[in-house]
DNA sequence: ACACTAACGATACTGCTAGTTCCGGAACCG
DNA sequence: CGGTTCCGGAACTAGCAGTATCGTTAGTGT
């Protein structure tokens, strides 16, 4: 999103920082994920990437759009497709690696700015709805193997057996419970299983 | 929340306009509703509810104060426990209550407005979790009962089977996906309950 | 070498939005 | 009536997004 006015002319003048891209998009999420899109300014992020307001504008032409790439440097943390060859095997794989970064600082607060931001711009809800729909295709994926194995029953709703899994853990950042823990990951992924069993 | 600061001599002076108070909240909570917190201005309050500024201010000490007695208002939403005789009756019309709440354009905006700004403030928070809790706690008495009766196994994790169908609620609404509708519900409950039977 | 150009950090400035307070007048009590 | 509180509208104010300017710097091309 940034460096849509690249100049016509490259190589003339003092070329920019490499690294100045980086060192704001890092700012700008670090004060994003602690206080919210309404809370931060743009001052602060300059101030805390140690560049002025200009250079800031120089590449964004919004806050909104700066905030919207700083998400998209978050965004981008990688869930491995598993494929154990069991269906337990697979979810709670898929389901550990989840809980393991909504567990973390960063994770958390991750997920609730994205759930806060999400209903106030669409396209952070965007950011927030591949992230999620990643995760769940590999979940997805692994039961239609499992249906293809005769392990899951062909008529299984794959589809709310997935989002039992994340619900619960949105849920629960919402109302601010305890999340799920690693040692609870197999416990409710049998517990889903259970409804779709053959 | 209101008239923190009553006068201490009463029935001197021009007499409150008893309306006025309610006129405000709900003007707010429309506007809350509408736009959430940040979007909603105290102008627009006192313009709607048809009163001043000061007026608005009289009665509560800060916008934030103000949503709070706002959001207190709609959150009496009432939902009757059911006892049906079996377990399915219960949680389908427990559920099926809920359901037909998150459908309401009414109920719908309280979900999404109370879910952000859970985020934000502890108060509203609070609201919000109040009313999940209240709707929860009514599940889990009719779990525990069908556990009495041997419906349902005796080490069942209760809580988890209840937040498995609100999980699946706010995780849509959140992702602006289309949520359960009340056809859904029986097929929802049976798939919970499978987990958990004897 | 040297002229040219664009980026840089800092700072000041502008325009606007929105929370909060002030004011003159009106309503009500005793 | 006199004192008190309420009322709506207007004024005040702080904060902040976004822009402009300045002196400086790091490159490019000849």
């Amino acid at each position: 999103m940034a460096d849509l006015d690249v100049p016509r002319r490259r190589g003339r003048g003092r070329p920019r920082d490499p690294e100045t891209d980086s060192k704001i998009t890092r700012a700008a999420a670090e004060l994003l994920l602690l206080r919210g899109f309404d809370k931060t300014t743009v001052d602060e992020v300059a101030a805390r990437a140690g560049v002025g307001k200009a250079t800031v504008y120089r590449r964004w032409p919004s806050k909104e759009d700066l905030a919207v790439a700083a998400m998209e440097t978050l965004y981008s943390a990688e869930f491995p497709e598993p494929d154990t060859g069991t269906i337990e095997g697979d979810l709670a794989a898929n389901y550990r690696s989840f809980i393991a970064f909504a567990n973390t600082d960063t994770g958390l607060a991750y997920l609730r700015m994205s759930i806060t931001e999400s209903l106030r711009d669409e396209r952070i809800a965007a950011l927030y709805r591949s992230s999620t729909e990643r995760r769940e295709n590999d979940a997805r994926a692994s039961l239609r193997r499992a249906i293809e194995r005769g392990e899951v029953r062909r008529d299984a709703d794959v589809d709310t057996a997935v989002q039992y899994l994340g619900g619960i853990v949105t849920a629960r950042v919402i109302l601010g419970r305890p999340l799920p823990q690693l040692e609870d990951v197999d416990t409710l992924v049998q517990f889903t299983l259970r409804g779709i069993r053959r």
